[in-house]
DNA sequence: GTCTAATCTTACGTTAACGTTAGATATTAG
DNA sequence: CTAATATCTAACGTTAACGTAAGATTAGAC
């Protein structure tokens, strides 16, 4: 079972030309048909899946064409069983980098969220200099919402 | 106290044309001395390293001057209390929703990770025909890795 | 006041990751 | 076989997010 490039984008959600672009970078070779049509099976379809996860995290494809060349570049079975690991293991690492700092972010914005819902009702227009109607401090009309995001005060 | 744009580059981490760019995109406007020297407080270093952390995450200049102009924007503190955690909540969703993809991600990975590393010691070269020193299938010397990595077998 | 380093504005340069178009060829339903 | 689509290659266009350079001005130590 095989599929052309427009079927493979359809299954993906992707498009053509970014196939043929990550083709381009080194990421992914088809087979052709007789006429010189792209012609891709289950396995292509397994790392197309895998790359376009990855640039969807925000690998660079010099990154990710790194990582997929890992064993290609090997010229025994022994280098590869050094090489392949290390490099998934600094990957990992890296996306657990990235799990942490999305982790502080919404801790960050959800405690914003938390401190400022609790002014309702309020007509007057937005000011730094805080509102007669709004005792509470938190709910003075900053202009700039970003300070308090990361304001405790 | 007070920083000048320098200062706060080193402080943060960043540059200074990345600081004045992200006040051309509307994002950050400093004081200015007489001079017309950029200066910047507490609040704004706040503010900027907040733009940062989301910058960093792949969130578009855009989206972040939506986000912290979402209040500014607003005529009354009422109208201010429905927009503000409404979008905090949308940018909150949207982590909610890269944390998902990247412990996948992750979890792929590591399944990868943990059936490549049991190969060792071996001085073919890779081959996808599978070595003759290699009996356990998952020893194969597969010539494109990333298609291991989905494939189960 | 002077000197040096930092900052200012303006403007053009750069790069990754595609989009778009054109004209030729291939595939396939009927 | 034919007509409608899809795909091919090659090339130029686009956009965000800065980098870099030039020439003028400011800040701050001495």
């Amino acid at each position: 079972m095989s599929y052309k490039i427009g079927e493979l984008a359809a299954q993906l959600g992707t498009t053509v030309r970014t196939i043929r672009y990550y083709e381009e970078a080194g990421l992914l070779t088809p087979l052709r048909s007789a006429g010189g049509t792209r012609l891709y099976n289950a396995l292509h379809l397994a790392r197309l899946q895998a790359i376009l996860a990855l640039a969807g995290q925000g690998f660079s494809l010099e990154a990710i064409r790194d990582l997929v060349q890992t064993r290609e570049q090997c010229r025994t079975g022994d280098e590869g069983s050094q090489r392949v690991p290390a490099r998934l293991d600094e990957v990992i690492a890296h996306i657990d980098h990235q799990l942490e700092d999305l982790q502080n972010l919404k801790q960050a914005l959800s405690a914003a969220r938390a401190r400022v819902k609790q002014c309702r009702g309020c007509r007057n227009p937005p000011t730094s200099e805080g509102c007669p109607e709004c005792p509470v401090r938190q709910h003075r009309h900053e202009s700039e919402m970003l300070n308090l995001l990361w304001d405790q005060e």
